[in-house]
RNA sequence: GGGGGCGUGGUGAAGUCUGGAGUUCACGCCGGCCUGUCAAGCCGGAGGUCGCGGGUUCAAAUCCCGUCGCUCCCGCCA
């Protein structure tokens, strides 16, 4: 039906007889002659018709409308002079066209095709097929391939083996919520769907491996944000005879090639590294953003003595003051008034903002409080110039890095991203607090403590082999050395808080697989939505999934999830609970009266 | 579960704060004219339950209450 592609013509291809298929991108038609920007999948060549030529129907071609599959023959010809087009890459030529036979019509589209409109979201992934024929998102198909095309070449250069592994799973309590499959030979017995595929490759390291990777499909069922999806896709490897630096080397040499790939840049190496400790300490966060510093700098020394009653309780509780400089904000009252407001839905109990004057003077409501030295000290620290908007915040430690981390970003963060920050971030410890101030696991049970001793004695101190890999301030992935002891592995359950017959009962089977000969392993997973949707620039990752989810779980294109008739639920052993039922006939009810 | 933003012909926006006739702009659609355009041009036309429900008012796109949908964020995501 076609020999050519439409993007493939150019000046050579002159004097050519081509057979060209694709869609209606645009007509211009001017009554004796018709010009058509043919699309296909290479892109965009400009067909010349004439409704009076032998051959051609001047009511079928006066009839093309946007989007009509159409198939041609013609001569390549040079366009006359004057009239090439020098932005389209085809712009030099155009085919006259002698053959014009319209394979299907199209009806007028719910919106326009280009990118110059920001379409309703709900309406792009209603037709998510016609979305997909716009540049942008055609564009992310294409970039999305590439990156993972890279990512195998990588990998298989590298001597790793792609294997799959089960999706249909045991689902275990920890972490995210799973997604359940019923099982139908089992009633009352239910799958879960993976959240990653961890036991599975360190299995596969037991089993000799030695070098696995795979393009790994992941579900988890919680509530859904720019960066997350209920599945995703995540680049899953792990190597055995490993430790933390061997796949950090991995990880650098994948994000360089996918960097190389869709950006045509080639990231510096090594990437920078900073430990979970310094990343909190002058960022905030466990994932900072690189781009920009405005760095949070510890300030209680220069208030030690201050008479400004609000640091002072703080710091005599054991509390820190810390400030950012944020810069040149310009804000007006209103504005900065709403910087407090902000911090406090953040948590927080307050937040000093200071402007530095012309002169130098501070102006701000605590200014009165502040001394000479107080001043002084604070305008050093920040670095401060007049013109300078400083936020200064007292209170627990955890708390002012989190809200000034928070703010620093609002203030700081670039839009797009343009400039690429990769950054690893390693010694992360054990646990974390918990919502009730007690230690929680911050990682996965098989994650490797630096120190089982340390682990068990000062919990609060123990550090993890454990390291993540940032971009621009977002988590691209994350991984570890896994423990390969059986011992190590049963106390690291105990410490965890798993009672012996618990652990025995839940993993007792890998706790058994680890006995036979484990060698040490350490591995990672890449989140492929994430990273693409970065490199591509795109504020979320729905713009880097073909069939993507709106945040409450729905898909507008096929109406998923939906009800299942009573016979498929009776042959899984599954009835609904009585509210379901009841929301039902009550939402029956309001949508049948008048 | 909570907080913010958005919802106006097919599409995108303005109008909403400060109530006064469905008003405006661009694109698209339909018809006509047009042989060198490329976001073709010119002329004409059609197209609306201002998300939905209730309230206030002489009068509601506009104010109030509720609700639905989308989105960003918090919680959640070991």
């Amino acid at each position: 039906m076609k020999d050519r592609g439409a993007g493939s013509l150019r000046r050579e291809d002159v004097g050519a007889r081509v057979r060209l298929a694709g869609w209606v991108a645009r007509r211009r038609d001017h009554g004796g002659i018709v010009f058509v920007d043919l699309r296909d999948h290479t892109g965009v060549v400009q067909i010349v018709l004439d409704p009076d030529a032998e051959g051609l129907s001047a009511e079928v071609v006066h009839g093309l409308r946007a989007e009509y599959c159409i198939a041609v023959a013609g001569g390549v010809r040079a366009r006359p002079e004057g009239t090439e087009n020098p932005d389209l890459a085809t712009g030099a030529v155009e085919v006259a066209v002698d053959e014009l036979e319209v394979l299907s019509p199209a009806d007028p589209l719910p919106f326009q095709l280009d990118d110059r409109v920001e379409v309703d979201e709900v309406r792009r992934l209603q037709y998510r097929y016609l979305d997909l024929r716009r540049p942008r998102m055609a564009e992310n198909l294409v970039a999305r391939a590439r990156a993972i095309r890279t990512m195998r070449r990588v990998m298989d250069e590298l001597g790793f083996l792609e294997i799959e592994t089960p999706t249909l799973i045991a689902s275990t309590p920890e972490g995210a919520r799973d997604f359940l499959v019923p099982s139908r030979l089992q009633p009352g017995h239910f799958y879960a769907l993976p959240q990653s595929p961890q036991l599975f490759k360190q299995l596969l390291m037991i089993g000799g491996v030695e070098r696995y990777y795979q393009v790994a499909r992941c579900w988890r069922d919680e509530d859904l944000r720019a960066d997350r999806q209920f599945e995703f896709t995540q680049l899953d490897f792990e190597g055995a005879f490993w430790d933390q630096e061997d796949v950090l080397e991995v990880l650098e040499e994948l994000a360089v090639a996918v960097t190389e790939e869709l950006r045509g840049v080639t990231p510096r190496r090594p990437f920078p590294r900073l430990s979970f400790h310094e990343a909190l300490e002058r960022y905030g966060t466990d994932k900072p953003d690189l781009r920009f510093g405005m760095e949070i700098t510890d300030l209680s020394d220069v208030f030690a003595g201050t008479g400004f009653r609000a640091f002072a309780e703080v710091l005599a509780a054991g509390g820190t003051v810390r400030g950012i400089n944020a810069g040149a904000l310009g804000l007006a009252r209103s504005g900065l008034d709403g910087l407090v407001e902000r911090a406090r839905a953040l948590g927080a109990k307050g937040l000093v903002w200071i402007v530095v004057e012309d002169h130098g003077e501070l102006r701000s409501p605590v200014a009165k409080f502040l001394d000479d030295d107080e001043r002084a000290g604070l305008v050093a620290r920040l670095g401060a110039e007049p013109g300078d908007t400083l936020l200064l915040m007292a209170d627990e430690r955890l708390l002012v890095l989190e809200v000034l981390g928070r703010l620093r970003l609002d203030l700081g963060r670039p839009e797009g991203h343009d400039e690429l920050a990769y950054l690893f971030v390693v010694d992360y410890p054990v646990f974390e607090p918990g919502d009730d101030g007690q230690l929680v696991p911050a990682h996965h049970p098989f994650t490797a403590p630096v120190d089982v001793e340390t682990m068990r004695r000062n919990p609060a101190e123990a550090l993890a082999k454990a390291y993540d890999l940032v971009l621009n301030g977002t988590e691209l992935g994350s991984g570890s050395v896994r423990i390969h002891d059986p011992a190590v592995q049963a106390e690291v359950l105990e410490i965890l808080g798993f009672a012996p017959e618990e652990a025995e009962r839940r993993f007792g089977w890998f706790l058994e697989a680890l006995r036979y000969g484990t060698p040490p392993h350490a591995g990672f997973a890449v989140g492929i939505d994430r990273f693409v949707s970065i490199l591509r620039n795109e504020p979320n990752i729905r713009e880097i999934i073909p069939f993507p989810k709106t945040q409450s779980g729905q898909d507008p294109l096929t109406g998923s999830p939906s009800r299942v008739s009573d016979a498929q639920l009776a042959e899984l052993g599954i009835a609904l609970r009585p509210e379901v039922l009841a929301r039902w006939a009550e939402e029956a009810e309001g949508s049948s009266g008048e």
